[in-house]
DNA sequence: GGGATATGTTGGAGACAACAACAATCCACG
DNA sequence: CGTGGATTGTTGTTGTCTCCAACATATCCC
């Protein structure tokens, strides 16, 4: 009658203790550690803020906050400067920042580049090298690559304190093998692991639009919403990612979100899997490129020249992309009923082609009181979104234990 | 740039303070009440354990165990037995369990019965009401039925902490209204609130198969799974709910989980809500019962009729549905990659009529790596489990932030 | 320049879990 | 039947952390 499942009752207990890491909660100490972790995480997310308003927005007393501001100072995850007088009355108070000083590394393989970027803890982009690559590149060459990267970008100031990837395929969270990246024609490649090695800084790996949705959630689109779903069209396919109830959805073993192999037509083309039918298989920016005459390596004026056609080819192939997307929008949103979808790379010009027309569809194929509709608009984050999702992971658990980072790892 | 959204960074920072009620938390009552709550939450899912079960459980000290037992003993939540000598060496560690004099009503308006129950903190139905209508009752004829019963059951023994309400249909989590509930033709339906001021009793509402997934995924088939998705068949259509990281899977405003309107055809025939080619319209019990011959009364024989009957005619819809079902349970677990999923209702019947098929199909139509399959099962809490599941979100705010009660409410 | 307002600072108080030492109870073994 | 070993309950103390109150500081307004 009791429990198979290995972790059993603990794990499976929906108790507080969200953030696992950290001391063990429910002691002395895990109050501190969950006042310092809200503490940096309200200023990673809200940047710059006063003392006074950090008070507010914790409820802690003032004399808490001065104190845990020592600390976070003390670790060298925080500064504080004085205040310029702002117009209020009262003693003005000193405004904290997160800390210049602290980094961590963003990597990104894709097909034809990979892309190492030296991430702020202040979400700027300090240092992106970028390495093409003529033929697909294999996983030891990515990691080779992205060792020799890190050691070079580990060179500048700020102090490093992990490494985020983002990959295009299914990623086990629990040790960063890559199970599955079609594109990449990468299979059970071990990547997080070998990685950590190399370099000796924490690893963690992710589905890059799962990392995506993350950023988007914080500091794009969704900014503000718990719920926020996100859905990005590559060369590749359509992978997508959502935030649940202000957390990453991230399933058993972290492959939720393969929004784009929902069926959404009963016709036989198959999609990168080999399932037919698929959000993916039937919404393609290849097909798109088709229509208006662009080569696939003009995807970067896919954007412009989608809104500058509106010929009857062009509009049919779109209208008919759209319906599919819309299928598969409303599938998810029925599903997750999210306040805000995203949308990236060429949904997002799909989206701009014929926005009511798409927002209709989803409307009438989904349940939700119209009044109480979800949002959907375009990814806001551009080019650096996965390199923040990616660096996003790698603070992760320094936000939610914050302990002291120095020059040495 | 800052957000727009109302409440803005405060809900949507992913903090700690998971469950979102007692003191703020970061201060030490909040250790306490952390502490009590992990308590109480590991009695009431673990059932009766001695306290130094209790300890090595939460991980605190023998001593703040016996403190936090005493406390929860004099709230009347909980009781301690002298121990059975159980085999082990060394002293015996008394039985802890949570009181037998604390229970919840749970409400299940369907469109032929109103049941209202009266559950024990231990998940036992002390007390079933039943209702019969001929005619699909309205909301106004549920609330005074409700009403009514409920005030004969808080006569009973146990006090009453609250009430939880399972409706078949789509409930604003917010104030307890139910937006639209297609087979009881409910449409914004003030119910929460209403009842909570004729009872004087706090009042929970949300969907059926959202309480069905928690019942199941902490007592039932999902029993140490973290990610659980529970889908069921019934007369009126498929509903579904999931429990995802350890916790409902609510959504924006509570309306999560319609798996039952997934597009999972090209086909025109339409759902309750009107759209066409949903797992809903394509997979009926109807329909089921018509190619067997039986009436939509003799629905509790389908069971037994469907695994008897391999008939060419019945074979061809059952294969057909269950092609269908795989479709729209491929989305979903593309979607949400849960560890278990439960069926409920005619669909635990289509399961047991060809498990294996409908697991390949499954699998053959998401991304998972077969090695790290989900696991199709039926549900196992039958029809105790929309009560129970009803009754856990009465007990939840007493599970996450534990005070006394007592007969006055 | 004085009053009002808001905030930083400091010392003390309260709450709570951990710890250590001791007492209680059971099993195993002879 | 008695002794030793093991596990757990009990008690008093300690350390940590937040809160509170009083005071100091800095700005704005008149």
């Amino acid at each position: 009658m009791s429990g198979r499942r290995g972790e059993g009752g603990r794990q499976a207990a929906g108790h507080p203790s969200a953030s696992g890491s950290g001391p063990s909660a429910g002691t002395a100490q895990s109050v501190r550690n969950a006042n310092l972790s809200a503490v940096l995480t309200l200023l990673f997310r809200g940047g710059p803020q006063s003392r006074a308003a950090l008070a507010r927005a914790t409820g802690r007393n003032r004399s808490t906050i001065a104190s845990l501001v020592g600390d976070l100072v003390a670790m060298g995850l925080a500064s504080e400067d004085e205040a310029a007088p702002d117009g209020q009355v009262g003693r003005p108070s000193p405004v904290v920042s997160v800390s210049g000083e602290v980094a961590a590394i963003a990597v990104n393989p894709e097909i034809d580049e990979l892309r190492v970027a030296l991430v702020g803890l202040d979400g700027s982009v300090l240092r992106l090298l970028r390495r093409r690559y003529d033929t697909i590149p294999t996983a030891g060459e990515v990691l080779d690559a992205t060792t020799v990267a890190v050691a070079a970008l580990r060179g500048e100031g700020p102090a490093c304190v992990g490494i985020g990837c983002a990959v295009p395929g299914q990623v086990r969270s629990a040790d960063g093998v890559v199970r599955n990246a079609p594109h990449l024609r990468w299979i059970d490649e071990p990547f997080g692991q070998p990685l950590a090695e190399a370099t000796g800084l924490p690893v963690r790996v992710a589905n890059d639009a799962s990392l995506g949705a993350i950023a988007e959630q914080c500091f794009g689109a969704g900014r503000g919403a718990s719920n926020v779903l996100y859905l990005n069209g590559g060369a590749s396919g359509i992978g997508g990612g959502a935030v649940v109830a202000g957390r990453p959805l991230a399933g058993a073993h972290g492959y939720a979100g393969e929004f784009g192999h929902i069926r959404v037509s009963s016709a036989e083309a198959g999609d990168s899997a080999g399932i037919a039918g698929t959000l993916e298989a039937m919404v393609t920016r290849a097909e798109l490129l088709a229509v208006l005459g662009l080569a696939p390596a003009d995807a970067d004026r896919l954007h412009e020249a989608l809104l500058a056609d509106r010929t009857p080819a062009v509009r049919a192939v779109v209208e008919r992309q759209l319906g599919h997307l819309a299928t598969g929008l409303a599938a998810a949103v029925n599903v997750l009923n999210p306040q805000v979808v995203a949308l990236g790379g060429f949904l997002a010009s799909l989206l701009a082609y014929d926005p009511d027309g798409l927002r209709q569809a989803v409307a009438g194929s989904s349940l939700r009181p119209s009044d109480e509709d979800v949002e959907i608009t375009a990814s806001e984050l551009g080019w650096r979104l996965l390199l923040i999702g990616a660096a996003m992971t790698a603070f992760e658990p320094l936000l939610a234990n914050p302990a002291p980072v120095g020059r040495d790892g």
